[in-house]
DNA sequence: GCGACAG
DNA sequence: ATCTTGTCGC
């Protein structure tokens, strides 16, 4: 069996049950890893990861979807379930789910060109949010796009599909507002490593399909919330 | 000191 | 994250 392309880099590795302090000196050393620099070239492969998490029996389950761009065609996915016990502690999302995450990129064949995340990148208090935490660690371009803010200040983005309003941290952008449908409530875009935010607007935008959420983390999220109740109901 | 706080 | 029904609008 060839080994599975969604591997940690080796010189990377490092365990995830830090204490707060711990997981926090980790983030402001790895920030100093991380390229905002543009895509070399259109993502042929975008891969969109999310987890859900079931509070009475502390299971978690992560699912990750390979789209095909520009068809957005789904051409693999894979599930998993794995107790989890790092209490969610905001700025230190990827403590908490990362492990689960990982597992289920472990099981996929192709390597994607691109993955997305229902979470931030840049958009954090240490600018190490889980979208850039997880694309530093595989070597892969990232791009965080959650539903609500973590850090920051903006304005209202216009009403209308496309509409962006900068996302102010300690005098720099970190990120965008994007109204991704008419009258919507908008996203959270960051770049999350190896890519800009330009492009990380245009390629959230270009995957909303008429949808607020990107088709690859929606479907993602879709698969994680099914596993969980399917697990539940068989208790 | 107080409030805010991805999922 | 999850708990939850109906309801408004295209």
């Amino acid at each position: 069996m060839n080994p599975t392309p969604l591997q940690v880099s080796p010189e990377l590795e490092h365990p995830w049950d830090l204490r707060p302090l711990d997981a926090m000196a980790l983030q402001r050393r790895l920030r100093l890893l991380l390229e905002e620099t543009p895509l070399e070239n259109p993502p042929q492969v975008v891969a969109g990861c999310d987890a859900s998490y079931d509070a009475p029996t502390g299971q978690a389950f992560a699912a990750v979807v390979l789209f095909e761009l520009p068809s957005m065609r789904e051409m693999e996915r894979s599930v998993v379930q794995a107790p989890i016990n790092y209490p969610y502690v905001p700025g230190l999302l990827s403590f908490r789910e990362a492990p689960v995450l990982l597992q289920a990129m472990a099981r996929i064949k192709r390597r994607p060109e691109l993955l997305m995340f229902d979470a931030h990148g840049l958009a954090h208090p240490r600018e190490m949010g889980l979208a850039s935490h997880l694309g530093l660690l595989l070597d892969i371009p990232s791009i965080g796009c959650a539903k609500s803010p973590l850090v920051g200040t903006y304005d209202e983005p216009g009403l209308n599909r496309g509409d962006c309003a900068p996302l102010w941290l300690r005098g720099q952008v970190v990120g965008c507002v994007v109204r991704t449908r008419d009258k919507v409530k908008p996203v959270f875009v960051s770049v999350g490593h190896k890519i800009d935010l330009p492009q990380a607007i245009e390629l959230v935008l270009s995957c909303c399909r008429g949808r607020k959420l990107p088709e690859p983390t929606r479907l993602a999220d879709r698969i994680v919330g099914h596993a969980r109740r399917s697990y539940k109901s068989s208790l």
